[in-house]
DNA sequence: AATGAATGAGTATTCATTCAT
DNA sequence: TATGAATGAATACTCATTCAT
């Protein structure tokens, strides 16, 4: 099961670091000032390679966004994904997914601040509009799973859901970078709990017990 | 009581007729290409005025980017404030504002839009940035009334909730602009009530009965 | 004998005090940044005068400074001719235009330098040529006189020493000017008598009783 | 002994051969038009350079006139310096320095121009004008020891002096240029004597003998 | 393969000039 | 008559992209 192509030359594997520095690179800048407040040739600059080399590797600066796009969703997507069993009981799946996203926005705040960014920008290509849905789709289906096992309320349709959701996390990630308030765990778990609150139904099928196997994966770093 | 100062002659009327058409275009170039990819020209075409005229009324861009991003804070800021009576019962009050939010974003999607893309960015002036802090301040304070009375749980900081109830709103307005969900009145009333679980006790203090005064001011533009 | 012609009406009188505050605003700012550096907006802000009311008196910019030349070159023109009589005893007469020049030099010093940077600039019309040699003409008729009387040399022609005067006279002021220098009376006078010295020949026709009648017209203000 | 330091790769060289292209071109257009009235465009044609590579090689217009400046003022300097031996017979340095000088301004008529334009214009940054003082100082210094020695009249301070024979000397140049007068060697050397007459004291110690060798450099180019 | 020199279309901004009021 | 609003061509300068080395 190879994660990654392994590289089959020496070659190849310059390529590969090459590809990395520019991607690097440009995803600062990219995060930092967007798509037209980035030049190219201060991605060249930054990334210490000559134009040609860019331009060989990616043909465009269009092309160049979409690759970093698609590497910043790919991660964002296995780390919410890798390993996760659908088959939690709701509350700990919830609370595993949140505890997901904390760390990679934690952990990546560059690439978490560059997707905020794009949403579907005209330069984003169609196959990067598909890794969007890609992610939220496991956790959609997660969410009206849920409403259908009458865990969470069923006056709001699933998708409705996930932009709350969504939105209230990126509101507070958000405001964390504008330094207007100051998050430790504490404050991520008191708003996951809210969400929680938010959406659940009142129920005892999911008792207060669970509460012992919570925050399970705080620090690891999806990277 | 004027409001808005009247013009005293033809010319100013025109001068102000003029401001408006050029800050109109600049909000629609904005909002949807960004700051960086708006071109000065690409305004005066579509505002229809020649290149010296929108320089004699705005300096530079920037200049104009920040007459553009404080017409649309201040309108929105009336629309939060005008007219809200701080001592309602804290539910209404709390439906009120959500009201009015709805409200503006309903009537100014571009201005919506435009306010959501600026994230203290770095073409924003002094001034600009304090408009920012007056439309949050009542709502904060509104916030950190509502917890020192009970009626909101105080285990996150008011900052920190109303970083989480505007970023829940900011991503439902997204979702809908993006064609992921399609929201009506009962969705956004049902998001609200989602935002009241979040944080209210439950408490006995705001019964049920306001119930039947909810639901105030749903047409109304906010300009 | 009017000297300026007499305005016949009020409204000719203002037409003349307009005309008048534009050269004085326009000879300010060519004669400090030259005619490209000059805009003409920032003419009619020096003059208190709208654009419309500019460009009704003077065409164009080209037309402006040919005005203004044509008033600086008139002036210096009747500085230096007005009451000479030629008939004067060759040193007398030189020391005379000599101290006509330096009077002028000092009375008048933005129009001086305006007519210093001003070398058959190719904005300059046939009328404002003609001009130069109008200045030029009778300085140059007195050195062929001096020359046919044996008073000067006539190993150089007479063009020639005045091109040298003139440079020389120039280059004592423009060396002040930028501060190399600070020239007093006595400095002119020396510079005066090198000039002599350069071009005279030794003879006794020109002798020194003269001395007491020099420096006839030092304080005059030509304007 | 390199004057020039070679340049060291075929890159090398191409750059320089780019910078002097430019330079010539510069020179030719601020030389003919001013420096305002000059467009970074017309620079870019003449040269048959693109906007790109300009502004790679100089970073504003102002740097460039600065550097075309330089390279005038520094090639004046050494036609007027490089083996003049300060030793010579008064009279034979005043010539030798006034042949180079007359050399000068034959072979290099454009640069000459281009640094009569020039007064302390306000785009001259600081470098630039400690050059200016670097042509003059040498000068000076023999003035100031002829005055010294008896050679010349001390009525007047060196620096008039200097600012008088340079002011004489481009006004032949200048007038030659508008064709008022057509100069030849002789002309120009009988202007060199008129100024020595117009400074020198009569003196026996530098005796007419030496008469034979003047006239030492006529045809060099300065560079 | 890799560089960075070179390009020219594009950007923000100014300014000579016109014209409605 | 006089103003200054309005224009649009032109200017200094940047940047996405190409290509010779």
């Amino acid at each position: 099961m190879p994660a990654a192509p392994q590289p089959v030359s020496a070659s190849d594997s310059r390529r590969e670091a090459l590809i990395g520095r520019i991607l690097e690179a440009a995803l600062e800048l990219f995060a930092e000032r967007g798509y037209h407040g980035t030049s190219v040739p201060s991605v060249m600059d930054r990334a210490g390679v000559g134009g040609g080399s860019l331009y060989r590797l990616f043909e465009s600066k269009e092309v160049l966004v979409n690759a970093v796009f698609r590497d910043a969703k790919g991660r964002l997507e296995r780390a919410l994904r890798d390993g996760v069993d659908a088959r939690l009981p709701p509350r700990v799946l919830f609370d595993e997914l949140w505890a997901r996203l904390t760390a990679f926005a934690r952990a990546e705040p560059l690439r978490f601040r560059f997707l905020e960014l794009q949403d579907h920008a005209p330069y984003l290509d169609g196959e990067s509009r598909q890794l969007e849905l890609a992610v939220l789709a496991p956790m959609l289906l997660a969410c009206m799973d849920f409403q259908r096992r009458g865990v969470f309320r069923s006056d709001v349709e699933a998708p409705t859901v996930m932009a709350f959701v969504w939105g209230a996390f990126v509101g507070l990630v958000k405001s964390e970078r504008l330094g207007y308030v100051k998050l430790g765990p504490p404050a991520f778990d008191a708003a996951r709990d809210a969400c929680w609150r938010a959406f659940a139904l009142a129920d005892p099928i999911d008792p207060a017990p669970l509460e012992e196997k919570r925050r399970p994966s705080w620090k690891r770093r999806p990277r």
